[in-house]
DNA sequence: TGTACATCAGTGAACGCGCGTTCACTGATGTAC
DNA sequence: TGTACATCAGTGAACGCGCGTTCACTGATGTAC
């Protein structure tokens, strides 16, 4: 992949300012448009029109920019879902309802994070604060379920991390299955949001029963 | 990524006989070993013990070889789900906890083929074949969820091929944050089996509701 | 069963290219006094 | 407020390398008669 420089008239000073920012967000663009393994270190300097060698000022090699890339789109990830909840309506099931949606939101809005977060091509290694800023995202989603856990009575309670991981799985599994790009399927009988939200209902509706014969008969 | 070429006493004859299902091999070996994107075409030629032009005989480009991994994992995949449904015994809910189970088994047994086939790493461009493969391994999890389907009474026996969404999605979900490699989450409080199994029996609980207040008390 | 010949599946050398990375450098910025 | 100087953030040329792809070729295989 070849990128013509960046119109030079863009920039009239020999120091860029804040390269640092505007790689991470030329990196946005080129997953976008390419795919998360479909450019180089080098194009993204050209992208951003500067040197091949300016962007090691800022970043060990390719890897360390991509990570970075991903740890930003944890944070904000984790902003969105927390905003979810927390104006989500002092219902904690339409609050977890409310985070479903943000997590689907944010892969549609933000597809080129969502693929770098998930390694849904070349996956960062792990750099410093990437864990972290997943394990913070994760975290909203973990006392999420644990309010929702609390509305059961003692005797079924549902174990909090449990839900919580269900709950990820399932809107994840929907994220990358139907909304992330080059999603496999085609015609789906109802939204991703629609989808999420059916599954969501019936997993609570399902908890709120203590464990026996599951389904057939009424 | 450099290769030593493959033991070439391996090989005494000119022509090796059957390349094809070679490089396919080994290109499941080099996914293993460095992802999908750790190497290129004409390192694939050079673990296979040939000259770099001899894969050109039998693949276009690095792609429609990747394509091609892709496509057999799904044909793979679907023959694992299909025997699991079979053996699942007469009840659809155990021959169901069996799929989930043989899909969580498939991305453990061939982390490979699982991140070829769902594009964890670059995705292959849609091939012939590669859609139709998928369609069917989705095929059999969608006749499942209306064998389970047909089990609720009339009034509210739910749409199958949301069922059938419903539990690839979650299967899809834990086997993509747990199971595949890389996967960013520590530790967790049960086997990715388990964790499937539980969501399974909730879900399949809720379903046998009808749609009401979900959760609260008993 | 032999033989001539077409076809096939490989070789290996060659090409131009862009990559990642380094280097000495230079222009701009910030700060001490 | 001026000025000297250290530091910083960029340049641009250069390097060696391996990539993808092509080419004329050659050894092996299969088949017609």
């Amino acid at each position: 992949m070849a990128f013509p420089p960046r119109r030079s008239a863009e920039r009239d000073t020999y120091h860029h300012g804040n390269l640092r920012e505007a790689l991470v967000e030329t990196v946005l663009n080129l997953i976008g448009k390419y795919g998360p393994a479909g450019f180089s270190f080098a194009d993204v300097a050209r992208a951003a029109g500067v040197s091949p060698a300016a962007p090691y000022r800022h970043f060990r090699d390719r890897n360390a920019l991509l990570a970075e890339v991903a740890r930003r789109g944890f944070e904000r990830f984790a902003a969105d879902l927390e905003a979810a909840w927390n104006h989500g309506g002092p219902n904690p099931m339409a609050a977890m309802e409310a985070c479903g949606r943000a997590y689907l939101a944010f892969a549609r809005r933000e597809p080129a994070s969502f693929a770098a977060m998930f390694g849904l091509g070349a996956a960062p290694e792990d750099e410093p604060g990437l864990s972290a800023a997943a394990d913070r995202a994760f975290g909203v989603l973990r006392r999420a379920a644990e309010a929702i856990s609390a509305t059961y009575p003692g005797p079924n309670r549902p174990p909090a991390l449990m839900v919580a991981l269900h709950l990820w799985a399932e809107a994840h599994g929907i994220a990358s299955l139907f909304v992330a790009p080059g999603a496999r399927l085609g015609q789906l009988p109802m939204s991703p949001d629609e989808l999420l939200e059916a599954a969501l209902l019936i997993y609570l509706q399902g908890l709120a029963l203590p464990p026996g014969r599951s389904g057939g008969g009424a």
